[in-house]
DNA sequence: ACAATATGTAAAGTTTAATTAACATTATGT
DNA sequence: ACATAATGTTAATTAAACTTTACATATTGT
């Protein structure tokens, strides 16, 4: 699949003022600490399900904490 | 990761409203028509990217196009 | 009836998210 | 200063998204 945009998030902020660790964090979600850093640290982009868990845990809107910014569209056949 | 919720999406519905083909929306999109019919069809969930893409490409909200419900909360240590 | 398009599905292979384990560095509390 | 908690990071493995190819069936148009 071709690159559309780039996509960002905003977990350690939200995680920030909550003040909860990223072992806390990933407790909740029952993924592992490491996951939460990878996420964090852009090492990769998170599954379509534990977006949505993350956003949950928030009580965000999944947009609110991923967000996508697509290249400038053009045309193409 | 354990599962907090099920996904479940309007890619159908949006197609059809715009009378594209899954043909039409795999190459709008740059993925395999196959990917397009598993979606659909429930056979796998996309990567946010491509979740994001598919948004974008309906002009929709992505919590719009697929929508997660969370399994009813209990605490748990 | 025929041709062309649309959709379902399956197998084998690639890519990437996510796990597990491990170790290093930085910050916090006493 | 010391212990403990928090974070960065890496390597090896597993799981799942996605591709490619292929074939079957269903639908639509003429």
């Amino acid at each position: 699949m071709y690159q559309f945009g780039i996509i960002s998030n905003q977990v350690y902020l939200l995680r920030a003022e909550r003040r909860w660790s990223q072992t806390d964090l990933a407790k909740e979600l029952d993924v592992t600490r490491q996951t939460i850093a990878a996420i964090e640290n852009n090492k990769f982009i998170p599954s379509l399900e534990l977006a949505f868990a993350i956003a949950h845990v928030f009580d965000k809107k999944i947009n609110e904490v991923f967000i996508f910014k697509p290249y400038e569209e053009d045309e193409e056949e």
